[in-house]
DNA sequence: GACTTTGAATTAATCGTTTAAGTAATTTTA
DNA sequence: TAAAATTACTTAAACGATTAATTCAAAGTC
């Protein structure tokens, strides 16, 4: 409400001299400033963000493409402890955090929603990165980072899925298991990492994989890892052993392994993959692989930053970010 | 980056007749008009929302106030899917959502954080609603709608608390349940009002509740739970039922019942709160309050929109969002 | 003492829109 | 047919900041 013009007329100086002086510009006078300072403080002043950002063409605004299939991202465990870290960090550096989307007036595309906005930057998640708004929005000329999906070029951060697999894989193995089954997600680039880290380290196991241990089920669905477990518990030559697309799809299985009146880790073993908060507060608490949602929304934070502030000298890389297991209670030591 | 200039340089027009022509106003000529939407379509012009916020005094931008104790408010159930929800209706009505803080660039405050991003409104959830800088908001001349709290002359959504407590005890008396604690959370408006009605219908049904049978344990902190949990069992006339401050506690509960070797419900029943997704997606299923999210949030995306396009005929009124009883399986039926 | 430098401010243009007020041409009205 | 009304524009000011260019006085230099 108070503007600059207030505080000019108070101080009976010009405009400019109030702009400089709040910007602590080298020829303004010590006094003047002083004077100035104090007088913006009484009358409770703070700039305009819109008519900065309008002469500055930077707004100190970060747009969020974080986009589940049918929710925002917002309800997934994963994404949404991304998002707290990226947002707490990015904050902490006077940056704000507006969601993009497609939706709105005109139907603008992602680009053209952050050019109406006017964004610094972008972090993009959990979206369908074959989209092509999504590859016009990585590929134009505001400052990106991706998480969990590489492009050519551009920053992003990055789960270590294939360490995390190895880590999961040689756990299991150490605790005696040999016969091990793998329920994955959909494909993505995600999936593909996790697989392909899954059949290497089998083999450096000196494990055998027979094609009917390995299938498919939706991420995040309950239901669909029930049935594949049961496929996988009729089998002669069950596994000893299974890995999930990740824990909430975990409990799927688990509640179809306790229907058939076995037990875990007795009779079966399962293996998560997330470290969602909830399976530390439940028993069995669930074997996992914890992904480090906190290092991952800060790096994104920061390098994001960096991006915007220093383009030259911001070295554009993949950070790979490590999990850690969680031993849980899930996973039996045979004999 | 193309602007109006563009547009009015490429049609021979002024800039005026560009803006007037974008917006509809009367006093252009049709082929005038179509030849001007036409080449701003062609060059992908979209207005710069800073320019026109500067000039038009709104933003099309709701500031979000979701702070919990640790997290953000992200993180949380409840509260995430609130905001999921808020986010698509107001999206589509071309209202875009920034987070509010008061952490950024000179400690605003969060009512000077508003002035600064110019927000036509703001939605405040899962906060600490005495915290000075939370009322100095809520008093403001700013458009407010605050969840799950009210205040004095300001529109709030509000889950049935009341209603919910009714309904569940309800429900559980109907299976024959007499002796029934309830560990309930921490002082706040919620709580308060899910304990009176607690007490209230308890009377009502004619149950008797000693005052060892009520205890407290922080929202959302399955150890506490689990503790209180502990001294109920250890009563001389235990509870056949405890009701906990929400899913997520309840889970702690659970361990520390199964942990004696009791089974749930076959041997004590538990009650939880919320309706947390995971909570269907686990054995024996959560018996609980599902809190209507959906509603929540499209209710206070509607009726802030409302408030901020039409302050004069919007009712400030108290909406109840009624929750329902998700019967689960963790409430025996008793003879 | 005339000339340059430095310091501290002001002026004015600009960012991309919106909008009240003005203008010129055409059409309507009596 | 002259005055009034309508149509279709343009001009110019404004929103609240930033900043290059300018001014003017005081201080420093030879």
């Amino acid at each position: 409400m108070a503007s600059m013009k207030d505080i000019a007329a108070r101080c009976g100086v010009s405009v400019a001299t109030v702009s400089k002086a709040l910007n602590d510009h080298s020829d303004i006078g010590e006094e003047t400033k002083a004077r100035i300072r104090e007088v913006a403080k009484e009358i409770g002043y703070f700039p305009n963000s819109m008519a900065r950002a309008l002469k500055t063409n930077h707004t100190n605004n970060i747009g969020v493409l974080f986009v589940d299939e049918a929710q925002s991202g917002l309800t997934h465990d994963y994404f949404s402890h991304v998002l707290d870290y990226f947002k707490r960090t990015v904050e902490e550096k006077g940056y704000d955090i507006t969601f993009l989307n497609n939706k709105g007036q005109g139907h603008m595309s992602y680009l053209e929603h952050c050019r109406y906005r006017g964004f610094d930057g972008v972090v993009i998640a959990c979206v369908d990165f074959f989209d092509p708004q999504v590859v016009e929005l990585v590929q134009s000329d505001i400052p990106v980072v991706t998480i969990d999906h590489m492009f050519n070029n551009r920053i992003s951060i990055m789960s270590d899925n294939v360490g995390g697999m190895r880590d999961l894989l040689e756990h299991v193995y150490s605790l005696g298991h040999r016969r091990i089954a793998y329920i994955h997600g959909a494909d993505s680039s995600v999936t593909r990492e996790r697989l392909s880290s899954f059949y290497y380290n089998a083999e450096r196991l000196g494990l055998e994989v027979p094609d009917e241990y390995i299938k498919e089920a939706a991420y995040r669905n309950s239901k669909e890892a029930a049935e594949k477990t049961k496929e996988l518990l009729d089998l002669k030559n069950p596994p000893t052993c299974i890995f999930y697309p990740d824990d909430f799809a975990c409990y799927g299985g688990i509640n179809e392994i306790n229907d058939r009146g076995l037990r875990i880790p007795e009779d079966i073993s399962v293996v998560g993959y997330d470290g969602i908060r909830i399976g530390r507060h439940i028993r069995p608490q669930l074997t996992t692989l914890r992904q480090d949602t906190g290092m991952i929304g800060t790096q994104a934070g920061e390098k994001l930053i960096s991006l915007i502030e220093r383009p030259k000298t911001t070295l554009v890389e993949q950070v790979i970010i490590r999990g850690e297991v969680y031993p849980g209670e899930t996973v039996k030591r045979l004999k």
